[in-house]
DNA sequence: AAAGTTTAGTGCTGTGGCGAACAGAAATCT
DNA sequence: AGATTTCTGTTCGCCACAGCACTAAACTTT
């Protein structure tokens, strides 16, 4: 797998001419672990294209009753719906990983995709996909129990960071799925009891990504499926053997 | 509130030529309990505005894991990930309701799209309106208990029945709502008790409305919110009195 | 070195919902 | 009229997770 120089895999579907066009009109950043990217509720004035690092997208009621909605690394966006003209946020976006990213105006991205119906196919695809995600993770989150569900985010995780390590808290893992920090704990206690993973202090290493794969639910495949065919173009993830 | 003749108020937002145009091109059907409009996973070749009754958006896993994620009424539509040109649903939909439905192929819509902006941002708004609620949808279903989310699709379907009876048993509540059929037979007991509701047989009569919105988790109120801030000129849900 | 903070492990009780099973009542079929 | 199916009520044991609290490390700050 190349990886340098970093790439975000969507854009990467442009044509040569519009992907030039795009680089020159947004602004290469620094993504770093807990930066807020966007509020819910608001305009942040900008759609992201990781190119390393990755953004969780989260979304929340009264009595911090949240949830994690979404995981977007350089496979995706933040920002879909400014691509059908609705641009306050309905959720929150803040940096999981740190890394870089494309950062473009809304209205300069806006303005790009009227030119571009390469673009604008694009984005409706990777919409798609958003929405089938979140289809799936109605269902996922209501049937599925925490330590399925906490192999799953490690693995969407993994695919998006570009190591085995990576820093989360038990207490951070327990926002982003929905249940008590000693859940979590308890869960990933089994983990490292079966040396699939190991951690230490926010410190998580992969140690075994096909038993990781065993023990999460099967949403993670069917996903990593549909991904294939909204956006086929995308090089697939190798899951087949440890990294 | 206008009964007669019964209209999609989605469409109802489009210029009287729009309109005619679209329902010229498409075909009033009838839609009766428990038809399969659209399979998970195939392109049903339509998209459907429902003029009375409404329709159940389900989505489903392994092991006859299955949820309810829309409900369509005829403050809505069958179809829009059809607007951008994707047309295989990512779900299942069964008619909940009987009623009618001005249904239309595929291939004419997407026609019609190009030539209306109106259309175009109509069904963008729509869409946007539509991911918000799967995301309210992931955090309602995994931390609301049974009886508030029976009492919200209750209000729900009752927003989109014409009247204050309609037909649903125990057993398809418990399918839509992701529970086993004794978890809603001890919800719906209990609304019983609080003579918010009566019920015999899968006749569904809603008693107190007004008692039934405190009951329900604020999900209903957060989502008409969303709808009106969304689709601002759909006229609002009469709900502070008792119909 | 001491004090404070962050991270993780553990142990209680309480409870909502599951799975499974049984029973009665009402409707429908033969 | 009797038999079958559909719908609802109820119970029992079980379990995953909630809520809460306390401890023990490990790292950071002063």
């Amino acid at each position: 797998m190349q990886r340098a120089p970093p790439q975000n895999k969507l854009l990467q579907q442009l044509s040569d001419q519009d992907l030039q066009k795009i680089i020159r009109h947004g602004k290469t950043i620094q993504m770093e672990f807990g930066q807020l990217l966007c509020e819910e509720g608001k305009d942040c004035g900008f759609v992201y294209f990781p190119l390393s690092g990755f953004i969780s997208i989260l979304t929340s009621m009264q009595h911090n009753q949240g949830l994690e909605v979404g995981l977007i690394g350089n496979e995706g966006m933040l920002g879909v719906l400014s691509s059908i003209g609705v641009h306050l946020s309905p959720v929150q976006a803040v940096v999981q990983g740190n890394g870089t990213a494309l950062q473009i105006e809304t209205q300069v991205f806006t303005a790009e995709l009227k030119d571009s119906s390469t673009l604008q196919h694009l984005m409706q695809q990777y919409l798609a996909f958003y929405v089938i995600q979140l289809t799936r993770l109605v269902c996922c989150n209501h049937y599925h129990e925490t330590e399925p569900r906490l192999a799953r985010w490690l693995l969407m995780t993994h695919d998006r960071a570009d190591g085995d390590q990576f820093f989360l808290t038990h207490q951070y893992l327990a926002s982003m799925l929905g249940v008590r920090r000693s859940s979590v704990t308890e869960a990933a206690g089994a983990l490292l009891q079966k040396n699939i993973i190991d951690y230490h202090r926010g410190q998580i290493h992969i140690l075994n990504r096909t038993a990781l794969e065993k023990v999460s639910c099967s949403c993670y495949r069917d996903l990593l499926d549909k991904q294939q065919l909204f956006l086929p173009d995308l090089p697939s993830v190798q899951t087949d053997f440890v990294r």
